[in-house]
DNA sequence: GAGCTTACCGGTAATCATTACCAACTACCA
DNA sequence: TGGTAGTTGGTAATGATTACCGGTAAGCTC
């Protein structure tokens, strides 16, 4: 039997947090935006939130240059094959696809001979609002 | 002035364990092969070798899913911009390159209006030896 | 080769993110 | 309202990576 999945304020809390924020953010940022608004929740709860969220499918993950794990709410648009823009000053991101990528990324591993081929597709840069700011 | 850089053994045998191994290997591999071969390296030792070469642009890192840092020496061939093929069971890599995946990166990024847009490419697999191995 | 200077070594302690534990708590159902 | 089992959150444990620092040895000069 599929274990039941209650619904806790805590549990809407992470989700919301992440959605609202819209882009890539640790779970100690969010673990800190939670506490900064007089919410009481654990830093082990965050983390479990977020797990049970990568796991739905909802939020996906990046790792950071520091191998920190970074997550976002994808839920609204979850379900399509999708990489990511992403500011790496203020973590802004955008959603994107293209097909090319995905055909030259089949290709190769054919080519070579590989099966079960994932990968790995993120853009990092500066946005334009960050771009204007700080020039 | 530019500090100048000693020859050890150590970096030595540092740099011929991670060029052996042909694929992408995290640092506490690389000092349990160093010490299975008899050598005496320090643990901190091999980091600190691993940063250097990571910053002479002949080693590249990936994180793992798990956020742990590979290492592997492209140093060979290390000049030109080009990303890697994977194999997650055994480690082996193979460099590869596409020009449309380079366009099509910067075009996206120019559309959204980011600039000094960097960007993050490597496919994972199974290679043939280790398909046929194991069905 | 001997002596010097100083980068380098390596063992240990410290840091940090993430996970494991577990007793107290509460959502959910009857 | 009561009982059951999933959930919470503080704390301890883990594991990778970094900081320290006294001791070692590479490279240079004579
Ligand atoms: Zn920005
Ligand atoms: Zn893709
Ligand atoms: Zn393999
Ligand atoms: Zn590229």
């Amino acid at each position: 039997m599929t274990t039941k999945q209650r619904s806790t304020k805590q549990g809407a809390a992470v989700r919301d947090a992440l959605r609202t924020s819209g882009g890539f953010r640790s779970a100690q940022d969010v673990y800190a935006v939670l506490r900064g608004d007089g919410g009481s929740v654990g830093l082990s709860t965050v983390y479990r939130h977020l797990q049970s969220l990568v796991d739905e499918g909802v939020v996906d993950v990046i790792h950071n240059a520091d191998g920190e794990a970074t997550y976002r709410y994808c839920g609204d648009t979850g379900d399509h094959h999708h990489h990511h823009l992403v500011c790496r000053r203020c973590g802004r991101t955008e959603e994107i696809e293209g097909r090319a990528v995905e055909r030259w990324a089949g290709e190769v591993a054919a080519q070579h001979g590989y099966a079960q081929v994932d990968h790995t597709v993120e853009l990092f840069g500066v946005c334009p609002s960050c771009t204007r700011r700080r020039r």
